[in-house]
DNA sequence: ATAGCTTTATTAACAGTGTAAAGGTAGGAG
DNA sequence: CTCCTACCTTTACACTGTTAATAAAGCTAT
């Protein structure tokens, strides 16, 4: 009597169909235009078939990006494992393979954090989005001064606390709220550190930017 | 005949009823529930004529970030003009002014930086998308020690550094490339800065976390 | 003033979306 | 063999963005 056994791994396995589907639809073509029908279409059902492994489109995705996230896990504790025991360096590799893990599984990272990409694309110089770059670029190269490579470094420093702050605010309206008192404390002690390395007389900016030479 | 400017003042005013209706409907209920449709109902015109005015929903989506940009930007400059000549105490302001700008406008700045608030909205404890921040916790908290409010520290650092990662990661996939090299110095950086403030014997964190004392 | 043209808006329609309800069909259980 | 359950399809509904055809209004020039 295997055959329940056999139907299960029938059922399995065309749930297992409707994910790779609505994936590869989305690694192709973008989150946008996965609907449905392209999905039941690629697997060959009618679309409210699809409705008996899934109660809707959104926990279908919701599905892909949990496992998303457990890839995700799966390669930080892979980093970790593959480093030795000094805490900092495996902190560092962690860090890394988030980040390979995103660029990697750009569009899994995506449904798992909704980061739009079809928003403002706006590559063309000097448009209004880019204002507010210029005016912060003004001030960080006030405290830069006249050195070499300014702009390379105000640039970087510009990235730096953007980088902060906007990571910081998509957190918190993506749901994941820390209090917000904790945020501002990290917000402000943050941007005054990376401030700071600026400031530091005889930095090496290339090297150790957050944090001042013994 | 000054018919054709009360023509253009009627038109940009149509204009402007248009991007406020659809800028209410985003705000009330959400971008993803606003329609052209809506949009006609609300400023009671058929849905054609928004055509007239906007090329395409996209446009007039953009046109709404472009807005928001002005907007950021004009706050931007106040926080700097309403402080003294200290270029970090003004920096400090202006990166607060950004950040009570993203919350005071919300919604404003979801379409114009593509945050999806509506992906996965998971509070539930100890699901799979909470499996990063534990192993990370873990190893920071090898570098706390066994201190008190170990915990909020370990929370504190964790949040720092994925504000700072996610941010960045966002940033490079919203398509404001950085060049590649550059995004992973920043990176690799920032980490070893933020993990340094930690290490650092006699740190106090809840002031100046990541720069040593003097 | 009237003819014609431009502008502005409408209605109708097309192709697509997510999803629910109803119906059929096959396979296992009694 | 009958019944019942699980699976799947067809049909349908209420939406979506957008286009084509059309009508009405107003300005311009004869």
């Amino acid at each position: 009597m295997g055959s329940k056994e056999r139907i299960n791994r029938h059922k399995e396995n065309i749930r297992c169909n409707i994910l790779r589907a609505a994936l590869a639809i989305g690694k192709g073509s973008g989150w946008n235009s996965v609907s449905m029908r392209k999905i039941a279409d690629s697997i060959e059902y009618s679309p409210p078939a699809i409705y008996e492994y899934f109660n809707s489109k959104e926990a279908l995705l919701q599905e892909l990006a949990r496992l998303g996230f457990l890839q995700l896990s799966e390669r930080i504790n892979q980093a970790r494992n593959n480093s030795d025991n000094d805490p900092k360096a495996q902190l560092l590799l962690m860090w890394a393979a988030y980040w390979d893990f995103a660029f990697a599984e750009q569009h899994l990272y995506q449904i798992m954090f909704g980061v739009e990409t079809t928003c403002c694309d706006i590559n063309e110089p000097l448009t209004d989005s880019q204002v507010p770059a210029a005016l912060f670029s003004e001030v960080i190269g006030l405290l830069v001064g006249q050195v070499e490579k300014a702009g390379e470094i105000i640039q970087k420093y510009y990235y730096a606390c953007w980088s902060f702050v906007h990571g910081l605010i998509s957190i918190n309206l993506i749901g994941r709220h820390l209090p917000q008192k904790i945020s501002e404390q990290i917000l402000t002690e943050a941007i005054s550190g990376i401030i700071d390395t600026l400031i530091a007389p005889g930095n090496n900016l290339s090297k150790e930017p957050y944090i001042e030479e013994v």
